[in-house]
DNA sequence: GGTCTTTTTTAGATGACTTTATAAAGTGTG
DNA sequence: CACACTTTATAAAGTCATCTAAAAAAGACC
């Protein structure tokens, strides 16, 4: 009766589990083992571990197919909490998610631009103790702490490399220095693939096998996820997209971050005769000034829309080149430059899809907004934590970021 | 003593093991067991059924560090045999490998464009017998036939959709047909995944996580490995980047088939004035001409080593771009494109890396010629049944070609 | 020759599975 | 409404890949 057998060496199982509860809502012990290729006796006991450990709780009873009817199972949402950080140099975002990675408490403080990192690193220590204890969550069932940051990074050591405009924190040791101050584990890693493993632990993947989420902020970048698992290549650099060829104005060959991040769009905006005033840019912020545009363009504004509209295009000449190359069955959107705009690039990607990817009559894309758009990157670093601890996976050897 | 324990269930330990002979030569137990993350005694038992299979034998000692010298094991490359057949409308290659994915047979008949499917089939079927006979191999000790097709496929099914150019074969259920008059296991996969294992099977790639074979033939296709083992995504169309944009002449964005291809490289060669007689360009068998302009590329011929060179920095975008979303730590060229002209597009392609790749200071990629350049795909096809049934892995689980 | 190192094998224990059998809790039928 | 039949869950015993511990084999060094 049981099929071929995928199963997973060393206990991997019981997270192999906890994810498919997690992702598959309330589900019996035999639908389990029907999913996994386990028999239903293993199951039992798989899952009498998890209730144990009360990850897991018995939430009722399905219908009868013929027979007894089954129990099902769902993740005990609040037995284990994860926290997740996004250092930048104006906020940092601290979140605190549970087992299904839904936010539980969220707290943006200033960020790592104002201080120098020995004296931010005690205040983040103690932002977190606080955070915990105004939340009531005990840390003996905190699993650890995922630190997202910008610009390049060493995840095996646990340092930042630091951005241009970040230079004090150049070659810091974050983790390490972190983790003797606050006593959990912590992890580094990007952005994108943060908000990847987000999108994923949220549930809003479903059973995609090769998924990936663009992030835009400053810049453009992009998480893949195959089978759930983060893809990283050699040296996880992977899903660098920002000097991507696209066709620009005339048909001309530019990058794509030189024609479709923020920046860009703004550029862009400025280059048309009174349009600076007439959107309200402020030349300050950029952020600020391309959320201005967007919001425009919510509104209706032609001028707005057909800016967003050429970003848009460009976000997915980008997606359509990735879906051809990844084969992919899922792509989400995350990161500020989306939390207006958002609806604008979903409906570019999709028309674009479907006239140009490959293996359009094989399967569909779905394409869709990240459920924490704007603290997608923070939310997934408490999601990185929670994959790491209770569902770990390998691949691609690349070593992945490490957890201490 | 022994590290994390990466070990894997089922028994399929033993192909890890068998891989790691392959590719890292003579080697000792010890190794081995540190490689794997095995102890020394586990890696005892699983060396013994190795050797009691036939699979591999104790060829030596290698240097004493001190004490006992150790054993050192190499696989039996003439313990078991594959055979790949590359069907083409022209000719149909076969090559029978040994376990290292040496070729130890070859041959070329008339291709599937001269007969209708089911009589096509019956001399397949003759062939394949009479080159086993011819060669002296023992049917028992060949585990398949991989059969590697152009155009679109279901490998689950096993069957080729057929290109354009090949009607008759439309829908043709080539896997169960061949199967019932060879009694071998028989599997169908594309060409550019079947040429990126064969170079994995023949021990070129090393231990490179994230590889991609680039195939060209008459169109361009990328067969790509993570840790050794293809990446399909969510339907086994990877690799797609002929719609792939890169900057044409003036700066236009063009995609990379149109561009870069065999025909392309023929018709900018025509739009040159006297270069078609210069050339030795007959019009007839594209293939043919490519090579006409490839020769006298690396004869020194300016006009050819401009089109060739044309051709090669489309390739290098396409490239560069595939390195920088999937990390790739290694590159090799292979299809009967690549055969004479192979040097130039190398060299175009280091080049170009060097100087964008995203990556280059964290490590370099290898970039290389396929072992196999011609025959690539149809060697590739072999390796494909040596690696799913000696050493079968599971990733991104598309399932994959079916075995039958 | 004796002692130390390194390599390989043996023997027993462990734990994650499986298979087989049994209990529990339903549905449907005469 | 008792009985047969299903489906779901657990229990018991066996298998298999692996580990730990310890011995055996084979060479190096003094």
């Amino acid at each position: 009766m049981p099929s071929p057998r995928i199963s997973l060496a060393n206990g991997t199982s019981r997270g192999l589990v906890l994810d498919l509860i997690r992702s598959r809502g309330p589900i019996s012990r035999v639908e389990l083992a029907e999913a996994t290729g386990m028999t239903q006796a293993t199951m039992s006991t798989v899952v009498r571990q998890l209730i144990g450990d009360e990850l897991v709780l018995e939430t009722g009873r399905g219908e009868s197919t013929g027979g007894r009817n089954p129990v099902l199972l769902d993740v005990n949402p609040t037995a284990r909490f994860a926290i997740g950080l996004q250092v930048e140099s104006e906020f940092n975002t601290y979140v605190v998610v549970n087992l299904v990675g839904a936010i539980v408490g969220r707290m943006r403080t200033t960020g790592v631009g104002s201080a120098d990192p020995a004296t931010m690193i005690t205040i983040v220590a103690r932002e977190v103790d606080v955070m915990l204890e105004r939340l009531g969550i005990d840390k003996a069932r905190t699993l650890g702490i995922g630190i997202v940051a910008p610009g390049p990074l060493d995840l095996e050591r646990g340092v930042i490399f630091g951005p241009p405009h970040m230079a004090a924190w150049k070659n810091v040791p974050i983790r390490s220095m972190l983790s003797q101050l606050v006593e959990l584990p912590i992890l580094l890693d990007n952005d994108a693939t943060a908000a990847a493993i987000g999108d994923f632990w949220g549930g809003d993947l479903g059973s995609s096998i090769s998924h990936a989420t663009i992030y835009m902020g400053a810049g453009i970048g992009t998480g893949i996820l195959i089978d759930g698992t983060v893809f990283r290549g050699a040296s996880s650099n992977t899903g660098e997209l920002g000097e991507l060829i696209v066709p620009g104005p005339d048909g001309k060959s530019v990058t794509l971050e030189s024609a479709a991040d923020p920046r860009a769009v703004i550029a862009d905006a400025r280059s048309r005769p009174n349009a600076a005033e007439h959107l309200g840019l402020v030349g300050q912020d950029e952020m600020e000034d391309f959320k201005s545009i967007a919001r425009a363009a919510v509104h209706g504004d032609d001028l707005a829309i057909e800016l967003i509209g050429i970003s848009a295009g460009h976000i997915a000449t980008a997606v359509v080149a990735m879906a051809n190359l990844f084969d992919l069955d899922s792509v989400s959107l995350a990161g500020p430059a989306f939390s207006i705009a958002g609806p604008f690039y979903v409906r570019a990607i999709i028309d674009r899809l479907q006239r140009d990817f490959f293996a359009r009559e094989q399967h569909g894309i779905r394409v869709q907004l990240s459920t924490h758009i704007t603290d997608a990157a923070a939310v997934g670093g408490a999601a990185l934590i929670l994959q790491t601890v209770l569902a770990p996976r390998t691949m691609g050897l690349a070593g992945g970021p490490a957890l201490r």
